[in-house]
DNA sequence: TAGATTGTTAATCGATTAACAATC
DNA sequence: TAGATTGTTAATCGATTAACAATC
C-alpha cells in the first residue's frame, strides 16, 4: 500500500471512522452508503469518500461500502494488522491507567513492562506485567523488541528520558508530558496534552458565558 | 472582550503559546518577538502574529510581546482567571490519576467530587476530595455549583450519564470515554480519545516502515 | 434496464504565509 | 532619528464541499 504525503486532518479522521464501523459490525450491519455514514457522523459524505480514496477505492458504485471489508482495509492503513510492543515510563496513576486499558490490547498494542524509580513499586504488576526500575530499562530495550515508549511521568524528566530512549533505539513516542519533545526527526511523537485539551474547554465556557450576559 | 467566530484552529494553539510563555516567565525572560518565539515553537512569527491579534494588539512594534502581559491576557482569553468546579464521573485508575493531578488546581479548575458505583470506593478521598456512590449524584449536583463533569467510565455506561449530567444542568463534558457524545448544541464536549491518538501513532509508525521496506 | 452511489474533477472556502506600511 | 517589529492586507496554499460522469 502506497500512501505518502496525506494530509494529517485526514489521517485525524480514520480512527473516528474505525470506530463508527467497528459499531455498525457490531450491530450487524453489512453495508452502508457515504450518505448514510455521513449522517450518523456528521461529516459531509464528500468529505468521508475524498478521505477514502486517498487510500484507494473501497466502495463500489451503486452498492456503497461493505462494513467489514471497509473495517479491515481501515484497521491495515492503521497498522492495526499488526502487533505492537509497547512499555510505559512512569507508573504513577495515569501509567497504571494505561496499563489496565485491555481495550489497547485487542488493538494489537502489547504492554511489554512499565518502569519507575520508585522503589517500592519494584516487583509490582499489574494485569501480570511487572513494574521494573529505570536502572533496568536500558538492558531491557536491548533484549526486547519494542517499538512504543508512553512517557507518563513529570515534565522535568520527560525530556530527558526521551533522549535517552531515542539513543538506545525507540523511534516513536507517545507523551503524556505537559511538554513538547524535540526529536530527531524520524522519530515520532504522539503527544497527548490532557492541560491543553482542559484550557479548550474552558474558552468554550467563556466564550459562551460571554454571549450569555448580553 | 469579543471574540467570537475564532476558528477552531486558533483556540488550539493558545494552550500551546499559553505553556511556551509560561516556560519563559519562569526562565525570567521579559520580553521577546514573535519572531523568536516562533523558533522556539516551530511555527512562523506570521501565524504567531495572526493568531494574537484575532483577541487584540498585545504587541508593541519595534519592541515585541511582553511575556508576563501576553501570558496574563492569553489566560483571560482561555478563562483561567476564574474557577471551575469540576466532578469526575468514574474513579477508575483514569478518574484517580485525573484527581492526582495537582497542576489543575493550579490552572483554577478545582476538584469537589468523585463518584463511582463501586461500594467499595464509597468514603475513599483523592488529594482529601471524596469518592461519593452515583446514587448521590443528582442531589450533589443540585446543591453544588459545578461547571464541568470529566467522563472516565467505560462507553457503555457514558451515553445515559452524559444525558443525566445535562438534565441535571451540567454544561461542559470533558469526555474520555471511546465514544462520541450527541448532546444539546449549548453542552460543550471536549473529547479525548486515548485510542484514537494511539492509532495515529501507529499509522505513522506503518508509514516510516513502509518506506524503509524500499 | 433503471436507480443508486461511488470515484473524481471542479468550485469554494478557510487557513497559512508573505509582504509591507504603520509606529514604537 | 534609525532600527526593529508589530498589525494588517494581500497572496498562496490546502482542505472541504459540490457536482456529475462512470459504473455497479
Amino acid at each position: 500500500m502506497e500512501h505518502r504525503g496525506i494530509s494529517r486532518a485526514v489521517i485525524s479522521r480514520l480512527p473516528r471512522y474505525y470506530r463508527y464501523l467497528g459499531d455498525l459490525l457490531e450491530e450487524g450491519v453489512e453495508r452502508i452508503s457515504s450518505n448514510d455514514l455521513s449522517k450518523k457522523m456528521h461529516v459531509t459524505a464528500s468529505q468521508i469518500r475524498q478521505d477514502l480514496n486517498n487510500f484507494g477505492g473501497f466502495g463500489q458504485q451503486g452498492y456503497g461500502y461493505n462494513v467489514k471489508y471497509l473495517y479491515t482495509e481501515i484497521g491495515k492503513i492503521l497498522g492495526l494488522d499488526k502487533n505492537h510492543n509497547f512499555i510505559i515510563i512512569g507508573a504513577g496513576n495515569l501509567g497504571q491507567a494505561l496499563a489496565n486499558y485491555a481495550s489497547f490490547e485487542r488493538s494489537g498494542f502489547i504492554l511489554k513492562s512499565l518502569f519507575d524509580v520508585n522503589p517500592r513499586m519494584e516487583g509490582v504488576a499489574i494485569r501480570g506485567i511487572p513494574i521494573r526500575m529505570m536502572d533496568e530499562l536500558e538492558e531491557f530495550l536491548q533484549q526486547n523488541e519494542i517499538e512504543i515508549a508512553a512517557l507518563t511521568l513529570p515534565k522535568s524528566k520527560a525530556i530527558e528520558v526521551a533522549d535517552m530512549l531515542v539513543a538506545n533505539g525507540i523511534k516513536a513516542i507517545w507523551n503524556f508530558a505537559h511538554t513538547d519533545l524535540n526529536l530527531p526527526k524520524d522519530v515520532i511523537v504522539e503527544s497527548v496534552h490532557l492541560s491543553d485539551s482542559l484550557m479548550t474547554l474552558s474558552y468554550n465556557i467563556s466564550r459562551r458565558n460571554e454571549g450569555n450576559k448580553k
